[in-house]
DNA sequence: GGCAACTGTAACTATATTGGTTACAGACGA
DNA sequence: TCGTCTGTAACCAATATAGTTACAGTTGCC
């Protein structure tokens, strides 16, 4: 499954514009709270400032801000900018022509893979960066990672750094 | 996202046990269908045997078939079984915990990735192997891929291999 | 018993993707 | 025109998946 953070990189950096309500944050600063290099926010705001849902101003004083209002920003728009693939990927190379299984699967598995594609975008498509940040206020510094599947590239937040 | 096609190997080969019905298929036998090397095959079928889908016997005359009746295999049996992340990862490394976003983006966001993970698992769990086997009967050699997100490993069966 | 046909598994390589880093050209405000 | 930004190319590192070879252990059959 997704071996990438790209899609939550990308809430977090749109969460925090919202936050910062309309003042153009920079890369470095947004890379800071991110925990990451600047440049990958930078890559990462052009694909997102493509899509039109952010925009970005060179130069001195320049920065990147929200392109509408956070509540109209959903979760969907950040996936389709940020994320080109379905949940999941068919075989790496096509299966056997000649095997009455393998020459049809891939069309079932396709209906399948829309079906799970379609799901999950109904649910990102109900959520929008206003609904992170308000979700986000109640939050004092609570424990973390209550996910079913927990991801292991987060190794508890440790208290020094 | 999903950068393997366990997945859709592992529906792929459960689904070869029950068009086979109930005859056990060598590992050689299934990757030839699948396109794979056999190895692979037998690595996924141990892990099929863990989750109790399928049972094998080693030895001349052996083989793996399907340890329970189509119907009462799931997809998503076979998801647990064989992909172990939810569909989204977190960070990479956690966010800046001297950021009040960045401190509490991880809870916000997990909430969020098990609402998808839900959504994606009520799909699976609707649709069994012999869903499949009977949605299987009526394809003809027909196009493949239709899917809205276009994967890039399925170019085409051409004609030659 | 001994052979042949299987599975299970280790060890290694190949390949792809993502993320991190350095470097620099171009934009722009003061 | 200088300093501060973004945009982007080029490269390296880390990780995950898949493919391959090799071989020990099981089992049916003669």
């Amino acid at each position: 499954m997704s071996t990438s953070s790209r899609f939550a990189v990308a809430v977090h950096v749109l969460t925090l514009m919202a936050w910062a309500d309309d003042e153009p944050l920079k890369s470095e600063h947004v890379a800071e709270s991110v925990n990451t290099n600047a440049v990958v926010i930078r890559r990462m705001l052009c694909e997102l400032a493509e899509s039109k849902l952010v925009v970005s101003q060179s130069g001195a004083m320049g920065g990147s801000k929200l392109a509408r209002e956070p509540e109209q920003i959903t979760l969907l728009d950040i996936y389709q900018a940020v994320e080109n693939r379905g949940v999941f990927s068919l075989h790496r190379h096509p299966p056997n022509r000649h095997c009455p299984v393998g020459v049809n699967i891939g069309t079932v598995l396709n209906e399948v893979l829309d079906e799970v594609d379609t799901a999950v975008e109904r649910v990102l498509a109900n959520i929008t960066i206003k609904d992170v940040v308000s979700r986000l206020q109640p939050c004092v510094s609570t424990v973390m990672s209550k996910r079913k599947h927990v991801a292991k590239q987060q190794p508890v937040v440790s208290a020094g750094n």
